[in-house]
DNA sequence: TAAAAAAGTTAGGGGAGGCTAAAATATGGC
DNA sequence: GCCATATTTTAGCCTCCCCTAACTTTTTTA
């Protein structure tokens, strides 16, 4: 059963709220994604319908055991791309939230789960030397340290 | 100026199409992306509005200074993510592919930045040795070779 | 406990970006 | 040169997903 991003996006919000307030009300995620209450109402009507979540009117929204699965599975994506950004490729934690938000609705099993390997090869035990060194050559290419960058990216293709 | 993922899409067609023919034609566009002829025509009136590209009715299709700039950044954000994802990751062609399709589009410039700087210090001369290893640790992982893949799916979270 | 505030719902609308069907224009075969 | 076919364009429609405004229900507060 297919979903869209937008609906992916709900119901990861949901689960997340869940974990971390017990309770999830519209108003949370009305916080959450920047949307209007309107919109959240609508989404949890299509996601009612497709037997993902329960909400009595004007009640706490609970997922069912399908929408947990499902949830999960789109939350499971995002943490192990934030993952590979930040501890692998070095990206701030900011960043690498807002590229994670897109790349868990699009990425493919095979991608996904390559990542995964990677970060069992290289992050499993004790920091391996190339990946040390990797960091120390990031740290080396971005030296400058502002005026370089930029000049780099206004000289760059983008 | 802001594009979106759809017409973001219509300009890369357009640029490796010209690349490859010499000239575009709305047919070119249609059996690229698979959408219909008047769905391309709409995406170029779209695209003539911003500047992006010259089309006489019933002629070529030509891409402006500025359309050849904005589809070349984004044709180099997929070149260089599906290099990414063959030579690091070992992701078949075709799946790295789809992959790079959906994230050209939405990669934040510091983390295509680090893409570009992991794959200068893993790639550029010899191969290292580590990576040689984490290619055969893929190869170890996957061998069974359907049938293991396939439970590991089942088993997995998503 | 009644009025005010907050939260949730419904109704209606708009833009983006697809589609089909039909009309207009170009092109190739005879 | 003329007709058949291919290509392009227009018109009109649909779905998705967001919005605002108005209304209902629940919660808070005086």
């Amino acid at each position: 059963m297919a979903l869209s991003q937008s609906l992916e996006d709900y119901l990861e919000q949901i689960l997340i709220t869940k974990m971390e307030k017990g309770v999830v009300r519209v108003k949370d995620i009305v916080e959450r994604l920047g949307v209007s209450s309107a919109s959240v109402v609508g989404a949890l009507q299509h996601l009612e319908k497709d037997g993902l979540v329960r909400h009595e009117r004007y009640g706490y929204i609970e997922l069912t055991e399908k929408g947990k699965k499902r949830a999960r599975c789109v939350y499971s994506k995002h943490s192990a791309i934030m993952r590979f950004f930040t501890d692998v490729l070095g990206i701030p934690p900011e960043v690498a939230e807002s590229d994670a938000c897109s790349f868990e609705h699009f990425i493919s099993p095979l991608c996904f789960q390559r990542m995964l390997l990677f970060m069992r090869f290289a992050l499993e035990g004790k920091k391996p030397a190339w990946l040390e060194e990797f960091h120390r050559f990031i740290e080396k290419s971005g030296k400058g340290n502002g005026k370089k960058t930029e000049r780099k990216l206004k000289g760059g293709r983008c």
